[in-house]
Formats: C-alpha cells, sequence, structure tokens
DNA sequence: CTCCAGTGGG
DNA sequence: CCCACGGGAG
C-alpha cells in the first residue's frame, strides 16, 4: 500500500464497512445503467433523499431503452424535489445516446458524466480497481494526506471506494467528525494528531441567497409545468427564457409546455 | 445558515 | 479558473 493508508488501514476500512450496515440499492448492481442513473441522482443531492426516487426510478424506466423513450415532460416532473432539473435532462440524452450508439469508450462523452461520475462506473459497475474522487472521499483525503494522495491502494476493489465514501459521509464530516468515535482511520490521520481536523476541510464558495434568486424562480416555473400547468411566459419572463434556453422547457405562443 | 456521491459553460 | 445551477434537511 503506497503512502500512509497501510494495509491494516484498509482491513480496518473494509471492517467498518462491511459493519456500517448501510445497504444502498446500486451498490450490487453491475448494471451500467443503474448505476449511472444512482451516480446522477446523487451529484448535488444527498443519498437519503435519493433514495426513494432510485426506487421509483428504477421501476418506471430500468433500462436505458426505456427511458430514452420517454418524454423529458415526464422525466423531469419525475425529477421534481431532486433539484438541479439539468442532471435529469442530461440522463435523458445520455440514455438516448446509449440506445444509439452504445456505451462510448470515453464515459465522459456522455452528457452529464464529468470525472467522477466516469470514475463511479468503472468502479462500481465495471469492477475496476479507480476510485471515484467525491467531496466526501476529496475531505478524507485532504485530512489523511496533507502531502497529497499517494495514489489507488494496490488491488482496491469497488469495497475501498464504497467504504470510503460512506466514511465521509458518516464519520469523516465537515462539520463534526467522529474522529474519537470509532473512526477506522483514525490511527495515522495526520490531521486528527494534529487537532486540526475542522480545519483541514476544502472550502465551498458560498451560495447566493436562495430567497427571490432566478434560481428559485427558475424551480417555481418548471414546477408549474411539471404539475401540469401552461404557465405564460409574460409571469416571469426572464426565468422562462433561461429555461427554455436550457430546453427544460417547450415555448408554444406565449406559453410554456412540457417537452415530448 | 450550511451542506449535499458534480458538471458544463463562459 | 470561475461561476450558476434546486431545494430539502440539520
Amino acid at each position: 500500500m503506497p503512502g500512509s493508508l497501510t494495509d491494516t488501514g484498509v482491513s480496518r476500512l473494509l471492517e467498518w464497512f462491511e459493519a456500517s450496515g448501510a445497504d444502498l440499492p446500486w451498490r450490487h448492481t453491475r448494471d451500467r445503467y443503474r448505476v449511472l442513473v444512482a451516480e446522477v441522482q446523487l451529484q448535488a443531492t444527498p443519498v437519503d433523499r435519493v433514495l426513494p426516487y432510485y426506487a421509483n426510478w428504477i421501476e418506471r424506466w430500468p433500462t436505458a431503452e426505456a427511458l430514452a423513450a420517454a418524454p423529458l415532460g415526464e422525466v423531469l416532473a419525475a425529477w421534481q424535489g431532486l433539484g438541479y432539473p439539468r442532471r435529469a435532462r442530461n440522463l435523458h440524452r445520455a440514455a438516448q445516446a446509449i440506445v444509439s450508439d452504445g456505451w462510448p469508450e470515453r464515459l465522459t462523452d456522455l452528457p452529464g458524466v464529468g470525472p467522477y461520475t466516469a470514475a463511479a462506473l468503472r468502479c462500481f459497475a465495471d469492477g475496476e480497481a479507480v476510485l471515484p474522487i467525491d467531496t466526501n472521499v476529496e475531505r478524507i483525503l485532504a485530512r489523511r494526506f496533507p502531502e497529497g494522495w499517494p495514489g489507488t491502494p494496490e488491488g482496491a476493489g469497488w469495497e475501498v471506494g464504497q467504504a470510503l465514501m460512506d466514511l465521509g459521509r458518516l464519520w469523516c464530516t465537515a462539520r463534526a467528525p467522529r474522529c474519537e468515535r470509532g473512526c477506522p482511520l483514525r490511527g495515522g490521520c495526520l490531521a486528527a494528531d494534529e487537532g486540526v481536523v475542522a480545519e483541514v476541510t476544502p472550502k465551498r464558495r458560498p451560495q447566493g441567497r436562495y430567497e427571490g434568486s432566478l434560481r428559485q424562480r427558475r424551480g417555481t416555473l418548471l414546477a408549474s409545468v411539471s404539475s401540469g400547468g401552461t404557465p405564460a411566459v409574460e409571469e416571469d419572463s426572464e426565468a422562462a427564457e433561461s429555461l427554455v434556453r436550457d430546453g427544460l422547457v417547450f415555448q408554444v405562443g406565449d406559453r410554456l409546455h412540457p417537452i415530448a
């Protein structure tokens, strides 16, 4: 094992992972489409929130073919509550690309698939020894390896990646990390040794106020369309034009409609 | 008020 | 590199 993540560290990590018990539905599937759905839904949404949506999604659109055949308007309606609708639109477009051209050589050629999601597909669906680095894993690495990440452990399978993500989500949290409450990687953690765990946290840029923002107005308008309304563009022309530009609604005359 | 299994566009 | 992008939950 390169760097300071020793064999015993990995052993403890995997032991903790087995005992942690969380059994996420996409954890064991090798179905690329299912993993893609889960990963895209998770891109900016907490796990607990995604769970019911994922179950409903797979039941309704079990395959890329099924999703590709659905009207985007219905896909966006099913997405309500999962945040950024462009993620749903990209997932829909990705399904259509997969159906017509097959899975691309470079997974990042799929719309909405970046470095993280591509790595997650290779790791969880294909079983490759690739470590997907999400915000949780990035935080662990920043704390444990201030000098830099030594690289993916030799022979690390999907369980190491999954375990690190769960550890970051449940233990090595941004605000109140549970270092002394059974963290399996406590031994050899430089930040914890120095007592600076909370300080060694990748900073995110502050978001603007949501109330009254264009973002909120877009959400309101799209929710209206998704629930069967046909709001007038005039109601909020800036938000309406923005949604049209993003390919999320269709404009007929002075009203907005779902995209067929 | 901050956080959340990121990505794409300027 | 910098920013916008939803909205529920702690």
